[in-house]
DNA sequence: TATTGACCTTCCCCTAATGGAAAGGTTTAA
DNA sequence: TTAAACCTTTCCATTAGGGGAAGGTCAATA
């Protein structure tokens, strides 16, 4: 397969597969004499994977460990656990972070009237608050 | 003042000050014979209003607006809520994502015993969903 | 007075993940 | 044979910073 097809069947476009491929996330394609990648649908599975990994926020980092560890039959899952965890960690502190903008954000969203005039309780809270 | 004072008051750091006058969020600054930037107190005003505005999260593309609003006497606090509503509703597509991933994680994290095996549903999820 | 340390300047490179576009080679079908 | 649809690499842009180099300036001290 060339890198279009198997981009197509693994739903990760061409320009992702390529920069995959240089960040050693999947391993280097074989080519054609013309200088195409080749691909198998072992290659389709793995991108697959690495796709799936990214819907669920994990950085390119931890993506690699965990396509190795995928790969490594003698794995514990304890490896893969530690990668899990320290995701969550860090997604919950963004969590926490956005919950926190969104509460001031709605409650001067609430306050400003809105209309004609310039007074605005939004500029004020930027302005003068420290 | 000179850059470093401004920094320490205002608790940008030179460097993005520096930055922020590229962007032509907050004015070019007067240079000294030397060529050292010239700051007064209304600068640092300027600078910690940019700063509360980052930590709302708002892009630096709104706050370039919302700093020529805060300093345009004749705006209306229409313009100013539009554009935080419109950072409200990305803060909360923001929130539902990570939100959603965090569900994920959360049982996954949760079934997977963490030992020596090597059997671990974080990969089986990764792996053959679709 | 000379030097040293703390400032300041610009410039370039790095982060993370992705995308656009240019410039050029290949394959396939009409 | 030529045109479309592929493929290649390389460079640039995005966001909001940060690191560090190379070099100029200022103030205090030996």
């Amino acid at each position: 397969m060339n890198i279009g097809e198997v981009a197509a069947l693994s739903e990760v476009n061409s320009k992702m597969i390529r920069r995959y491929e240089e960040l050693g996330i999947i391993p280097k394609a074989g080519r054609s004499l013309a200088g195409y990648r080749q691909y198998t649908d072992k290659d389709v599975h793995v991108l697959r994977f690495v796709k799936r990994a990214r819907e669920l926020g994990f950085p390119m980092k931890d993506i690699k460990q965990l396509v190795s560890l995928w790969r490594n039959k003698s794995r514990s899952s304890s490896q893969v656990k530690n990668i899990a965890l320290k995701h969550q960690h860090e997604l919950e502190k963004k969590l926490h972070e956005v919950q926190k903008m969104l509460k001031t954000i709605g409650q001067l969203v609430e306050n400003c009237h809105g209309d004609e005039r310039p007074d605005c309780p939004i500029l004020d809270e930027l302005n003068c608050h420290k």
